[in-house]
RNA sequence: GGGGACGUAGCUCAAUUGGUUAGAGUACCGGACUGUCGAUCCGGUGGUUGCGGGUUCGAUUCCCGUCGUCCUCGCCA
C-alpha cells in the first residue's frame, strides 16, 4: 500500500515513484496549488496537488480537513529554490501528488495534533488517541519500547529468563491496599491483582530458576500521584546464590546501559552509595536529590547555648534543630515570600514555625529572633551554614522526624524556585542499610519497612532480640534525580530467622502460615540464598524522557481518580455480573 | 479523608469595583488566491460562563453546595 514512510525521502530519492500513507497534518489551498502536509509517526512530508498532477486531485485535494486519513501516489521532486523547509527532515523534497485516495474521512478533531497550545489533560486523555498522534507522545512511547528493548536483550545476555507470573492471586493485608477481584466459582471469595510478584519470584528462586526477570505489571489500590498509578509495570528481577554487590553490579550495567544508548551518557561505575542514616541527616528523605547541594546542616548544639526558647527548648528535648542555607535567595524571598514558605512546612509538614535570618552585607544575621541570639552564638551559626552576605537561612526546630519532612520539602521546593540545577543532568546513586523495621503509626507496634522476607545485615542479627530498631536490613533503593526508581533486598532463606522476623512484626504463626503459608513451605524444600530487585519502569521512563507526570509515558493512564477518560471505566456491570459473584453492592 | 489551583465557543485564553449585546486567536462553514509551510485576505456560524442553589435592581465576577481535571498531605510493606 505505501512504499516509503513521512519521513524518510531525501534528495536521493527524487525522481522516484513513491506512496505515502498518513494523516492531513495542516493544508494550505491556494486555488491553483494545495499543499499538504502528511503525517505519520515518522515525520512530515509536504505534499502537492498542482495541475500538472490532474484538475481532479486538484479538485479533490479541496475537500481534505485536518486528520483525514490519505494515500498519495506521485513522484519525489526537490523544492524549487527558496522552499526548502529543514524544520523536517524531508524539507528538501515534496511529492507530487498523481494519485490521491482518500482513505477516511475524521471528524473535526478537538484539538490538533501538531497544534502549539496542549489542551487541558481531561481532553487530552479523553480523545486520547487525537493525543497519542502528538509527536511527542509518539517519541516516548518509541523511546519506552527502546528501552524495555534495551533491558530485554541486556537480562538476556545476562542469562535471565523471563517467567509470567499470574494476575490472580491472593490478597495480603499488608502493604497498599489490593484490587481486588470476586470470584464467580467461589462466592464470597476473592483475588488480587499483584501489588508485586514477590512471593512467586522468591518461589522461583527455591525452583531453581537462579536469574529471574519479569516486566510485570502490578497493581496498587491507592491515591494517584504525578509519578504513581494504580496499574504500573515493574522490572522485577530475582537472584539466586548472590550477595547485594551481585545484584547492584548486574543492575548498574543494565542503567549504564540505558544511560549509554538512550541518553548518550557515559555512565561512571559503580554508582556511589549512601546509607540511609547519612542520607536523612544530609538531605532528610532516603531518596535524596543529589543533583544539587543544600544539604540539612545540624545546629541541635548550638540551639542549647541559645536564649530562643523554641530552639532551646527543642534541642532540650531531643529535638533537633536543622537548617538549610539557600545561598543567594535572601533577596528573593521577601518577608511575605518567607511566610509562604513557612506556611508550606506548617500546613503540610507539621513544623511549628519557621525560623529565619537574611545575611546581610557585613555578614551579619538579620531576623525578627536574632535578638535572642548572642552576637557568638550568632556568629557560630554563620560559621556552621557557611553563610555570605545575601543568603538566606532557613530552620526548623522539631523532631527528627518533622525536621527531615519539612527541610526535605523545603530544600526540593527552594531548588526548583532558585533553579539550582539543570533539569537535563541526571544522576544515579544507591541508598543502602534502610532500618528492618519503622514504627507502625496505627498499631505502635513494628512494621518491616520493606516487607516481611527482608534480610537483616548478618551482623545485626543479635539486635533483633536487642534493639530491633538499629538493626539495618540487607535493602538497597535505586535513586536517580530524587525520585525512587527501584528497591529490592536480600531475602531470608532461613526459616528459624523468618520466624524471628514474624515474632518482631507481631505476625503468629497461625497467621503467617494462613497468609503466605505456601511460601514459607517452599523455604523448606531447599531455598537457595536469593535476593532481588524491582525497578519501576514508567517511573525509568520518565525521568530518561525527561517528563514530570508518569502519565505523559503511559499510553492509557488513569485520572487522579483513577478512572480512564477515553473508556469511563471503571463502570457499572450488570445486575446479573453481581448476583453471579455472590456479592452486593452496599450503595449505588 | 484533608489543603490548594483551575473550569467561559470544538480547542487555547480574555472580560475593569458586580453593570447593559460575554470578546480574541485558532478550528469549522462560504468566498478570493499557482509556491505555501503557524499561508494570506474577505465574510460567516458557533456560548445553559461545568451543574444546582443563594445574595443583588443586575452575577463569568461574591457566597454555599456539587461534579470534573491537576498539584499536594495522609496513604503508597
Amino acid at each position: 500500500m505505501r512504499s516509503h514512510t513521512c519521513g524518510q525521502l531525501r534528495r536521493e530519492h527524487i525522481g522516484q515513484t513513491v506512496t505515502l500513507c498518513g494523516w492531513v497534518d495542516t493544508y494550505r489551498d491556494h486555488s491553483g496549488v494545495l499543499f499538504v502536509d502528511l503525517r505519520d509517526r515518522y515525520g512530515i512530508t509536504q505534499v502537492v496537488f498542482a495541475p500538472e498532477g490532474g484538475d481532479d486531485n486538484l479538485t479533490a485535494a479541496k475537500g481534505l480537513r485536518s486528520e483525514f486519513v490519505i494515500s498519495v501516489t506521485g513522484k519525489v521532486a526537490a523544492r524549487p529554490e527558496g522552499t526548502v523547509n529543514m524544520k523536517h527532515s524531508t524539507g528538501e523534497i515534496e511529492l507530487r501528488v498523481e494519485k490521491l485516495q482518500i482513505l477516511n474521512k475524521s471528524a473535526t478533531p478537538p484539538f490538533q495534533p501538531t497544534s502549539k497550545d496542549l489542551p487541558g489533560e481531561d481532553i487530552r486523555l479523553k480523545y486520547r488517541y487525537v493525543d497519542l498522534r502528538r509527536p511527542e507522545m509518539q517519541n516516548t512511547l518509541v523511546l519506552r519500547h527502546r528501552m524495555i528493548k534495551i533491558l530485554r536483550d541486556y537480562f538476556d545476555e545476562q542469562n535471565f529468563v523471563e517467567i509470567e507470573t499470574p494476575m490472580l492471586g491472593r490478597s495480603t493485608p499488608e502493604g497498599a491496599r489490593d484490587y481486588l477481584v470476586p470470584s464467580r466459582v467461589q462466592n464470597g471469595m476473592f483475588y488480587a491483582l499483584p501489588q508485586s510478584p514477590q512471593l512467586y519470584k522468591q518461589i522461583l528462586m527455591v525452583a531453581g530458576y537462579d536469574r529471574y526477570i519479569q516486566l510485570a505489571k502490578c497493581f496498587r489500590d491507592e491515591d494517584l500521584r504525578a509519578d504513581r498509578q494504580p496499574e504500573f509495570t515493574q522490572l522485577d528481577l530475582e537472584m539466586s546464590f548472590i550477595t547485594m554487590e551481585d545484584i547492584i553490579g548486574v543492575i548498574e550495567g543494565a542503567v549504564a546501559r540505558l544511560a549509554k544508548q538512550i541518553l548518550g551518557i557515559e555512565l561512571t561505575l559503580p554508582l556511589p552509595q549512601m546509607t540511609y542514616d547519612e542520607a536523612m541527616e544530609r538531605f532528610g528523605h532516603d531518596a535524596p536529590d543529589l543533583r544539587f547541594g543544600m544539604e540539612l546542616i545540624d545546629l541541635t548544639d548550638l540551639a542549647k547555648e541559645a536564649e530562643f526558647k523554641v530552639f532551646r527548648g527543642t534541642a532540650d528535648a531531643g529535638g533537633r534543630v536543622r537548617g538549610i542555607n539557600a545561598s543567594g535567595a535572601a533577596e528573593k524571598y521577601s518577608r511575605k515570600g518567607i511566610d509562604e514558605l513557612t506556611s508550606f512546612v506548617v500546613e503540610n509538614f507539621g513544623a511549628k514555625g519557621l525560623a529565619w535570618f537574611k545575611v546581610e552585607a557585613d555578614g551579619k544575621l538579620a531576623s525578627p529572633i536574632a535578638k535572642n541570639f548572642s552576637p557568638e552564638l550568632l556568629a557560630k551559626i554563620s560559621e556552621r551554614m557557611g553563610a555570605k552576605p545575601g543568603d538566606l537561612l532557613l530552620f526548623v526546630a522539631d523532631s527528627f522526624e518533622v525536621s527531615c519532612k519539612a527541610l526535605y520539602a523545603l530544600r526540593k521546593r527552594l531548588a526548583a524556585e532558585l533553579k539550582l540545577y539543570d533539569p537535563k543532568t541526571m544522576n544515579f546513586s544507591w541508598i543502602v542499610e534502610f532500618p528492618m523495621f519503622a514504627k507502625d503509626a496505627e498499631t505502635g507496634g513494628w512494621a518491616a519497612m520493606h516487607h516481611p522476607f527482608t534480610s537483616p545485615r548478618m551482623q545485626d542479627v543479635p539486635l533483633l532480640d536487642t534493639d530491633p530498631e538499629k538493626c539495618r536490613a540487607i535493602a538497597y533503593d535505586l535513586v536517580i534525580n530524587g525520585s525512587e526508581a527501584g528497591g529490592g533486598t536480600i531475602r531470608i532463606h532461613d526459616q528459624e530467622l523468618q520466624q524471628k522476623v514474624f515474632d518482631l512484626l507481631g505476625i503468629d504463626r497461625e497467621t503467617a502460615k494462613e497468609r503466605f503459608g505456601f511460601l514459607l513451605e517452599a523455604l523448606q524444600f531447599g531455598a537457595p540464598p536469593h535476593g532481588g530487585i524491582a525497578l519501576g519502569v514508567d517511573r525509568l521512563v520518565m525521568l530518561f524522557a525527561g517528563l514530570d507526570s508518569i502519565r505523559d509515558c503511559i499510553a492509557f493512564p488513569k485520572t487522579q481518580r483513577a478512572t480512564d477518560m477515553m473508556t469511563g471505566a471503571p463502570g457499572l456491570v450488570d445486575a446479573k455480573q453481581i448476583q453471579e459473584l455472590g456479592i452486593k453492592v452496599a450503595k449505588q
